[in-house]
DNA sequence: CCGCATCCAACAGGATACTG
DNA sequence: CAGTATCCTGTTGGATGCGG
């Protein structure tokens, strides 16, 4: 019984919540590294590269609770912990690259819309 | 002569940075409600519903300045503003509604996974 | 009506030191 | 090695008031 237009509406804000969800400062980085294979923590620190400790464990946290990684510990000394890309992690995988696609192929339009809106008036 | 794996981290590191430019709060509502055709300022503001002058009146800018939307000024008295969607905030449009449509779908078995996560040990 | 400037609370995220 | 705790900073974004 609801109109068309809260339909959209509410879609539109499940999509901004995913959006923020996804585009906080590492997920996407970590994400991409894990869709290479499964890595230990310090290998995806060192891989990523300028990421710290405690975001690193925060963003893996994340991901683990939302169902996007799955995290393997062995108990051996000095502890081994793995993660991985589920099932969902690597579905996601697929829309996300794809908004990689075309941010990739209209990167030149979108720096010429910037170079014009920022030279255009005052001096 | 760079390795494919450079090109794959540098890929990421464009994707991360275009997710962080449209996952903010209020950027893809602004361009949903845009997506419906075109707006006044103060019907935005109505239409999206939460969101301050201020956030509205940035969000627009930024939007202009990356070249996803028209700004056209009629100098009335008071001034009259419309706001639409670009050719290229239109293309943009297509990829987000990407990840949003895999985001609808699959909105249950992330909150499933999250429920596992959150319920799962120390009640 | 549209937008800017200011102030301010809340949060994200980095550096560092410490635990098992 | 992996993770936690603490501190401290910059940024985000809301509230309010003024101006064209």
């Amino acid at each position: 019984m609801k109109p068309q237009h809260d339909q959209e509406t509410n879609d539109c804000t499940q999509i901004s919540a995913m959006l923020q969800r996804v585009g906080d400062k590492w997920t996407v980085l970590v994400i991409g590294a894990l869709g290479m294979g499964p890595q230990r923590f310090s290998d995806l620190k060192r891989q990523i590269g300028g990421i710290s400790q405690k975001m690193l464990t925060s963003t893996l946290r994340n991901l683990e609770r939302d169902g996007f990684v799955h995290r393997t510990v062995t108990p051996t000394r000095p502890p081994r912990v793995d993660y991985s890309l589920s099932e969902l992690g690597a579905e996601l995988l697929v829309p996300v690259q794809g908004l990689g696609d075309w941010t990739l192929a209209n990167m030149d339009r979108i720096e010429a819309a910037r170079a014009r809106f920022d030279g255009r008036d005052d001096q």
